[in-house]
DNA sequence: AATCGTTTTTTAAATGATCATTTAATTTTT
DNA sequence: AAAAATTAAATGATCATTTAAAAAACGATT
């Protein structure tokens, strides 16, 4: 049943060089040679699989949009109320499969280079506008509307910022120690009708 | 009494040609001489006065850090209470000559090169402690000891967050409205004892 | 299982384009 | 006239991509 084309093969082992070779070197200053040699592979082969270099990326940042809904879905699956929903998209973002500097750093790079090419734009727009309504839809049950929107733009902002810290901190964080901040704020974030206007 | 020097005018003026023309093309796709262009001038002047092409950019982020450094130094010299010198952090980021797209944009690209290149990434460190101890010592006295780590480290990525979203918004976002989201996050941050642990 | 032709996969080398940087000469300022 | 500032052109290096050939995998036929 290892029935798997070499073409299949393939395109997962070189996204996982891209990965690996980009953390190394850099977005940018990484090369496809370099890249190539990660798994004993060529430069040219590349380009037989992936046609450009600039579409490996593309095809790597989507190999991490889908693994990272996948995950969503999986927490999802066992949340039992709102604010475990609430929970699951944090816990998707931090799950030790994606908390590492190799992802953080890929995801930051790839996105801070997404404005200087409408291909890239258009998969960041799609992936924003989805996390977007997810927040939107967790927490409708939980924070009266006229502070809703105000609470989803700190939970995603700080979503992001933490990324970028995971992306610049070589030795990571740990995601235990990320849930459980996560799960601080959105406390606070769910006290503020208690808390009122002071 | 106009007794700038050329040397001092070139820098200037290289500077801001250098965030233009990052903002136009990206951090690394910008070349020496879309630069130089942004001011009729040409790319071999950039190397007479800047050395390299790293340099300028080197010199283009310390630049920003000197006006950010700046700017919170005037907000902290007109608040009153702790309350206020907390909020000086974010009314200096969020300025409204610095919470632009071109320096947001600029900024996010600098910082997610930085960890590959020794030079950059030692700009980025001391900045960090330098915000991060701001944050301790405002903190400090606003919120108690076994919460204010946490409490510093979500604001933090929250800060870190919006200037990534400004970034890739390129209408930028309202200065008066950022600083207003701030607030309302301050205001939980500081109503934490009372939310308590649930 | 061995052979041979076909297709798929891989590579080494060639191509071509882009740039940062250097150099040497020119223009401008002092 | 000397020094400073500027530039056009040369240099040299780096890469992504293409091309043409080699190697490996495959499959049908003995």
């Amino acid at each position: 049943m290892t029935r798997k084309k070499i073409r299949d093969i393939r395109h997962e082992e070189f996204i996982v060089a891209a990965l690996e070779a980009t953390h190394k070197r850099g977005f940018h200053a990484v090369t496809m040679s370099e890249i190539a040699a990660e798994i004993g592979a060529t430069a040219a082969s590349i380009n037989y699989y992936f046609g450009s270099k600039d579409q490996l990326m593309f095809e790597t940042m989507r190999h991490l949009l889908r693994i990272l809904g996948a995950t969503h879905k999986q927490y999802l699956d066992v949340a039992l109320d709102p604010k475990d929903r609430l929970h699951a998209i944090f816990d998707a973002h931090f799950d030790p499969r994606f908390f590492t500097p190799q992802h953080c750093s890929f995801w930051v790079q790839f996105w801070s280079a997404a404005p200087y090419s409408a291909h890239l734009e258009r998969l960041h727009r799609i992936n924003q506008s989805r996390v977007k309504s997810h927040f939107r839809a967790e927490l409708a049950p939980l924070v009266p509307a006229p502070f809703r929107e105000t609470m989803r733009r700190i939970l995603q902002s700080y979503l992001d910022g933490v990324w970028l810290s995971v992306a610049q901190a070589d030795r990571g964080i740990d995601p235990r120690y990320a849930r459980q901040e996560a799960g601080a704020l959105i406390e606070l974030v769910l006290s503020a009708e208690v808390g009122g206007s002071n």
